[in-house]
DNA sequence: TAGGCCATCTGGTCCT
DNA sequence: AGGACCAGATGGCCTA
């Protein structure tokens, strides 16, 4: 759990009834500050959830999408780009397997190599650094050295 | 130490 | 009125 600046004042505390914020109403403030402030906590803590199911959301999407070795988590950003390139690699081979779909030996082969990095970079059609998005190509170098695998496949 | 990534808070907006 | 969603601000942690 990180130490948040606000971490004193957490929502789920209040939202649960372990807040001071639900006690005695105080002298000059009145009920209004005091519902307002109750309201903002709430509201904090349900934003924290929503972010949190977000983050499940990502964790997830990490599982079933290729990486380059396992040393370091992908970002949110990294997993997004590539659940993109991971997407249009396998419309890729669909569309080239509806093409030749007399032969039903092909789908089968080309499923075997697209988990291979080599393999994968071909139906991505291109190679990370000669990318326009200078960002995304950092992110995707392709390296030949690197390990390629589905984490949970 | 700078930069990247992240969690959290916050105020605004839209919807029910 | 209250909840969901969003974007900006802020501060902590980690790594090169």
């Amino acid at each position: 759990m990180k130490a948040s600046k606000c971490d004193s004042a957490s929502g789920a505390e209040l939202v649960s009834g372990v807040g001071s914020a639900s006690g005695s109403e105080s002298p000059c403030g009145g009920e209004r500050v005091e519902s307002g402030a109750r309201r903002r906590l709430a509201a904090n803590a349900r934003e924290r959830r929503r972010m949190q199911g977000l983050n499940t959301a990502f964790d997830r999407l990490r599982k079933v999408v290729p990486q380059w070795g396992q040393d370091k988590k992908l970002s949110k950003y990294e997993t997004l780009q590539m659940a993109l390139s991971y997407i249009m690699a396998l419309t890729r081979i669909l569309a080239e397997a509806e093409r030749y779909s007399t032969d039903r030996r092909w789908i089968h082969i080309q499923y075997e190599h697209v988990q291979e990095a080599e393999n994968f970079q071909t139906y991505l059609g291109q190679t990370a650094p000669e990318r326009k998005d200078s960002y995304t190509g950092s992110i995707f170098p392709f390296n030949r050295d690197n390990s390629f695998q589905i984490v949970n496949g």
